[in-house]
This record gives structure tokens, sequence and C-alpha cells, in this order.
DNA sequence: CACATGCTATAAGAAACACTGATGGACCCT
DNA sequence: AGGGTCCATCAGTGTTTCTTATAGCATGTG
């Protein structure tokens, strides 16, 4: 289970064959050949099948194991290295779109006035992909959002050891079109929108509220972008409806059950330095 | 990072000598000194200092990432292995103590009526154990157990791809000795006990309760075995408070806030054979 | 103070390993 | 049938990773 062979194994499995893979990786169809030949008998069993290369059953199971485990490797190493880094003047901070809010925004700007020699980076990107780059070292902090009970912690990604803190939570609204019989209300209960048309997003995934609330919320529609911009006019369009923190839209506030937009800080265990400055900074 | 290496950095800061690590692991001296310098220029840091041999920040920080990474490659190769085991007729179920309570324990029977051909082996471990048997393949299932809001799940070790299934969720009563003066209530609230004594147990994290209610719950004994009965003989002489499920010892029902005892049934994602069978009859 | 002891580092050779390059067989397409 | 593509295998080679042997450095002891 060399790493070396697994990410042989992963490359040749998307790759669709041994000689792409080879080319790829900058080896000869023979080391290759090889490679997945001492991994299968490591193993002792065939991994995959050949013309046309794809995974067996066993290589399916290990291509769902070789990915966060490469992952992990290389967090584990950014987060050794880290600890010899200087303490620079830049800072790379990935979001994901809805997690960079007002309040956050400000604060951000408050950190950086009390650090003036700072160069910051903002990068926005997936929820799992925050997680990989603070992991992995390509960003020194990030923020991830998602819908949670008041005071819950997110269900995040696991890629390694990592610290988070929750800095921002509010309210959701439901957002729906203007002329939606709905529209005019004060307040909505989620109980009373099961069976309405909802958008499938990543910000608000229908199988959490089915786990909820139960069966309902079929999809109308599914979105797999990360555009906010986007979906509005998706709901607006009457597409259907989805769950936004109450700063991103207008919509009507959602009173049950009690749920909260969060938004958590990750970042590596941290050496002092303009990281831990920040993390301190953004918390509320 | 080659995890063979990895091993060697963990027995080594384990043992405390190279030469200790040798005889460990079946290598000369040399080798081990030539394994660590190996990693140590890969990452390009020093990670133990020698004479004494302790491990450097950077060691440490490699420390708490070996661990789970080797634990992982050993999950991922016993999953792999799994897809070609065959249907066998032994089965190890590893169970935390509270997990297997009355309700399980019949129902497994059932499980063993339906399979009077399966040999069954039970074991009780502690719950990360649990969870790192079912992961690396020592046990087919396990059963854990904890301390939740209803239909929450627990929160568990991310130990690999796993799937886990709430099968049971009782109340919760707080354990009292005969005497104590709130013995004869009907019902209790945790808010009424932030201040009594408690006893720190791995069922009931008084960390988990400070979350929960705020400050308070201040540990009067650490406990730190799985034994109940020992627990159980700790509350009877005055030693603290603790909750348990409602099965597993007489005490006053907890009312507020609504928590439940709840038991996951953890397994593989599974080969049809006896313990996929075991997980449906487990379920409720 | 010389010396034994217990430890790690280094040097040199032997064994194991992992690559390249050549070749052969299976399959597909024309 | 013939050419093309692809993977498996073999032999050869350079590299890696061991073992053995030895040097070097602290610490404890007569």
């Amino acid at each position: 289970m060399d790493p070396h062979l697994l990410r042989t194994f992963v490359t040749v499995t998307e790759a669709g064959s041994f000689s792409a893979a080879a080319e790829q990786l900058g080896y000869t169809q023979s080391a290759i050949s090889q490679q997945i030949a001492a991994l299968e008998s490591d193993l002792g069993l065939p991994l995959l099948h050949r013309r046309p290369v794809a995974p067996t059953e066993a290589g399916l199971r290990l291509l769902e194991h070789a990915g966060p485990l490469l992952l992990r490797i290389r967090a584990a190493r950014a987060d050794v290295l880290r600890t010899a880094a200087l303490p620079a003047h830049r800072l790379t901070l990935a979001a994901t779109p809805l997690a960079l809010n007002s309040v956050l925004a400000l604060r951000l700007a408050a950190a950086r006035a009390a650090q003036p020699r700072l160069r910051v980076t903002v990068r926005t990107c997936g929820r799992d992909e925050v997680a990989r780059q603070v992991a992995d070292g390509r960003a020194e902090a990030g923020l991830t959002d998602g819908i949670t009970a008041p005071n819950d912690p997110l269900r995040l990604p696991e890629v390694g050891p990592m610290t988070t803190v929750g800095v921002a939570e509010e309210g959701l609204v439901v957002a729906l079109p203007v002329d939606h019989p709905l529209a005019g209300r004060a307040g909505l209960r989620l109980a009373d929108l099961v069976d309405a048309h909802w958008l499938q997003t990543t910000l608000c995934p229908l199988e959490r509220l089915r786990d909820l609330m139960g069966d309902g919320f079929r999809p109308a529609l599914d979105y797999t972008g990360e555009d906010v911009h986007t979906v509005l006019n998706l709901v607006a369009a009457g597409h259907g409806l989805t769950l936004l923190p109450a700063s991103a839209g207008h919509g009507v506030p959602l009173v049950a059950p009690r749920l909260v937009h969060r938004v958590e800080l990750l970042h590596a265990t941290l050496p002092p330095g303009p990281a831990a400055e920040l993390a301190a900074r953004l918390s509320p």
C-alpha cells in the first residue's frame, strides 16, 4: 500500500489506460504495468480489468480510500513544514461564496487595518476545496458556511487535524419569487413547505432538510454551481425555493425549526503568526 | 512521507531510542538511523532531538498525523480485502459496554436464531477502539453509544468510509446515591445540576455537558475505565453524579434538555454476507 | 583520570528493488 | 490478412535500502 503505487493506480483509472497514465506520470508503460502488478500482488486481488481498463469491485473500494489517503499525506507534510515557516506577511484566505458576509468582511477589514503590512489574498471555492486548501497549506485559513441548528458545529469533511471556530451565525430566509403567494408572510415554517418546489443546491441540500423533517423536499431543479447571484435569479424565475442567510437576499424569515446559517473559520494548529492574529480577530 | 518511514518514526518515539525501536521492528540500529535521516531530509527538518531521543516541534506535528494516517492505510487494506472474503460463518461484533443493552441483545438473539450456523463473537472495548476494529477488519460490525439530542447522530472518530445506522435510543437518568436529597424527584433538569459534583467518565464527558449548558459541571472525580458496574458503585458511594441510559441503572429521569442515549451500528460498506444480515436485523 | 558502557552517525559492501528498453501476444479496426 | 494499440513479461541496469563494522560522543565508575 505504498502511496506511490496508490497514486499510479488512481492515475490509471482516471486516464483509462496504462500507457496514458505512463505518459502523464513520466514513466514507461512497463513501469506502470509493474506497479499495478505489485499493488495487486500485495493485496492478493486483481484491482483492474484490462482491455478495457476499468476498476474491479476491489479496485473501486480502493479508489474510495486512495483519494482521501493521498490528501491526508499531503496535509501532514504541509502541516509539518508549517512549523518551520517564517512568519510571512502574506496570507491566503479560502472562503465559500456565502461565508464572507458583510459582518466578516468588516472584521477582515479591521484585522487588515491592525496589520497593515499583511498582504491578504481571498479566494472563493467550494466547501470541500476550502478544507483541502487549508489542510495542504495552499491557504492559511478558510471560511466555510452551512445550515445547522444554533451553536451546532458544521459537518466538515475530515482531511486532518484542524481547528475550527464558529465566527458568525445569522437567521435564514426562505427565498421566494416576489409574486409567490407566501411572499407577504412575516415568517414561514419549514413544515409548511414540505411539498413546495425546491432547488437542490450546495448551500441548501435537500437531503439535510429531509433528515430534519422527514420525507418531501423533492428537488424541482438541481443547481451544481456555487454562484449565489445565479441561484437568486433561478428563485425569482420561479424554479423553486431555497434557504439563504438573511443577509444574502430578500425572503421570508424561517421561524421553525430553529436553524441558522453558520460560518466557521478553519485553520491548521497555528504557529504564532499572521494567520493566528487573523483567526483571533475574525472571531466574535 | 513513506508510511514505512512513518511507522519507524512512531516506533522510535514510543520506544524512546533508536536501538530499542530497531529491536522491536527487527532491523539493525543502523537501518533505523538511516530511515529517520531519510525522513528528516525528505521534509528538510529535524524531527527528533537525540540523546535523549525526543520529538522536536515538527516531530510532534508529524506524530499527530502519523497515527491516523497509518490507521487509515490499514483500514483501506482491510476494506479492499473484504471484497474478496468468502461469506464466512463467523462474525465479530465489537461493542462498547453500554451499547449492547437489553433491547439490542434480544435483537441479536433473534438474528442468531435466524442464522443458526453463524458463530458470533462479541467483544467489549472502548469507543475509539470499536471504530478502529471495524475499520481495519478485526470486527465485522460494531456498536457504539453516546449521549446526544434525539435523532442526532453521534460524533464518531473518523477512520475511513464507514456506514453508521442508529439502532436504538432511550432516555437518560441521573444516577444518584439512594440517600441523595434529589433521589426522590420524579424528574430532574440538567440546569439545576450545574454546580453538583459530577463524575468525569467516557460515557458522560463533562465537556459535552458544558458545551450544552455553559460553564459548570466541574469534575469531582475522574474515571478513566469503561466499567459500568464500577461507575455505579462510585455514584452510590457519593463520589458524584453521572448520566446513564435508563435501562442501565436506577436514577431520576432527566427531563431537560431533551437528551437521549443513542446506540449506532457501524460496519464497512458491506458485501452481502452475514454481517449485512446482522446489520439489517439489529436495526429497529 | 582512564575506561567501560550505552547510545547515534557514518562508511562500505551486499541484497533487493524499481526503473528502461526490447519483445511477444491479445484484441480491434480496416 | 495486416497494421495499430494495448498490456505483460523478460533481461539488464542503476538506485535504494539493508547489514556489518567502526567511529564518535556523552555518561557513569573504579
